[in-house]
RNA sequence: CGGAGUGUGGCUCAGUCUGGUAGAGCACCGCGUUCGGGACGCGGGGGUCGCAGGUUCAAAUCCUGCCACUCCGACCA
């Protein structure tokens, strides 16, 4: 992309709306732009971004086992009477009638759809287990939207709904998600930690909130620090096997948010060297609730002995849109955002910092070209702009490399290539410096 | 929903207390000089001061009502 061409509307200073750095940052990178509390427009660059970690999520499903849909936004009331909800959601779901007066909602979530599809076409235990995903907007009517798109009204969410004959079949499909979702942090640069969350009336232990460490986090997390080094099981893993040891391994050692925290069973557990205080951010939340939404709405599933029995369900959810503000919480610095290489809008940026000085100019095109040619998605800063501001602009959107061709390099036969995280430069031949982005 | 605060060109803000010709910086347009970390000079365009009433010779400024947005609290991917 040639930013002469491209929209990506950098702001100099934050709106004084804006007040956490995420935020900040987006609104000054041109990712997002609001347009009303808690809802926001998504800006080439956000989109990007966003797009990517989707993706992400996407192929971590897949792998996981799980079944991509879609569903749509608005939902018919009728669905959540049945489970009992529609009346209990209260203020917080948007409610809209249609041309027939007919009562929609927009979805804040999707069980009634999902297990309304799920009980007209599956009846029998032998097509189960089944996993069913779908990455959509979601809309909650919160009392106080605020941070920009880490509480929007707005959001996308990726929700996943598990069903299983039976108990011990639901905490299979609980654990393939537990590691899914660790795997999806990892790739997105992230120290992900997972702590019990509160079951409510079903009780049990099978609910588990994933927090991110972030400094400007805005929950507290008390761990036990070998959970943090253990990181994410790995792509590798059998899917189909028995995953009951490494999820175990992750939920023996004390974690918990604030409100969970015990800090008399915290010192129990963990030696004095290895507890670890730190801040996160929630970014999933994984559930398993039995027949809470099968038994009402009647999602019966033939067993083997022939007795119709409700489905064991669990859900899963991962805000997508607030990983992005997650992701740059974690990852930024002064001049801006530090995107993992994973999710960058651009793998790089060619720096031409004299656009129309002939010598300049085709070595920046062969270098964009080449970056073209090998699949990193380039920008090419082209704009009659100084170096300085190129730089700042730049560093505030946080592309991975900058390989900046000037005159005095290109009178050298050399470019300069600058890494955004670690903000080494190194000066080299151009074929050099591309071998560098390229690995 | 309780408490607090803010609404003035695209952005950051001054001006409001004490009513009297709407301002600055950034951004934008033109010309020139510049050009390796957000340049400089000259010229220019753009605002019914959130909305509606009211007081007054006169309202961004005072009064009343409403709306929007932000922050703190209780809830949440």
């Amino acid at each position: 992309m040639r930013l002469s061409c491209y929209f990506m509307p950098t702001l100099r200073e934050a709106p004084s709306d804006a007040q956490i750095v995420s935020h900040q940052l987006m609104v000054r990178a041109g990712m997002i732009r609001q347009e009303a509390a808690g809802i926001y427009a998504w800006l080439p660059l956000g989109l990007k971004v966003l797009k990517k970690i989707e993706q992400v999520v996407r192929e971590e499903m897949d792998r996981a086992g799980a079944i991509e849909v879609l569903m749509p936004t608005l939902q018919l009331a009728d669905l959540w009477r049945e489970s009992g909800r529609y009346e209990a959601y209260g203020d917080e779901m948007l409610r809209i009638k249609d041309r027939h007066d007919r009562d929609l909602l927009y979805g804040p979530t999707a069980e009634e759809v999902i297990t309304d599809i799920f009980r007209s076409y599956i009846k029998s235990y032998k097509d189960l287990p089944k996993n069913l995903y779908n990455i959509q907007w979601k809309f909650r009517d919160e009392r106080r939207p605020r941070f920009g798109v880490m509480r929007g009204r707005e959001f996308l969410m990726k929700d996943a709904y598990s069903f299983d004959i039976d108990e011990a079949g639901a905490r299979r499909s609980y654990n393939r998600m537990f590691l899914a979702y660790l795997n999806v942090y990892a790739r997105l640069g992230l120290k992900a930690i997972p702590v019990r969350a509160d079951t409510g009336p079903i009780g049990g232990d099978l609910s588990h909130e994933f927090i991110i460490l972030a400094e400007t986090g805005e929950s507290e997390v008390f761990a036990h620090r070998d959970l943090v080094e253990m990181g994410a099981p790995g792509p590798d893993i059998d899917w189909d096997g028995d995953l009951q040891d490494l999820v175990d391994q992750r939920t023996r050692l004390y974690a918990a948010s604030d409100e969970m925290h015990d800090q008399a069973r915290f010192e129990a557990e963990a030696p004095e060297d290895k507890r670890m205080t730190a801040r996160g951010i929630e970014v999933g939340h994984i559930f398993y609730f039995g027949e809470k939404y099968s038994k009402p709405m009647k999602a019966l599933i033939t067993g083997p002995d022939g007795k119709d029995v409700p489905a064991q369900m669990g859900s899963y959810g991962v805000g997508v849109s607030r990983l992005v503000a997650g992701i740059i919480e974690a990852s930024h610095d002064e001049a801006g955002i530090i995107w993992p290489d994973s999710v960058a809008p651009f793998g790089a940026a060619v720096v031409n910092l004299r656009p129309g000085a002939a010598e300049v100019d085709t070595v920046a095109e062969q270098a964009y070209k080449a970056l073209i040619a090998a699949g990193k998605d380039p920008l090419l800063d082209d704009r009659d702009d100084r170096p300085g501001a190129k730089f700042a602009s730049l560093d505030l959107v946080g592309v991975p490399w900058q390989l900046i061709v000037g005159p005095k390099g290109v009178a050298d036969g050399v470019v300069e290539l600058k890494r955004r995280a670690s903000g080494e430069r190194q000066t080299l031949p151009l074929d050099q410096a591309l071998k560098v982005i390229c690995g």
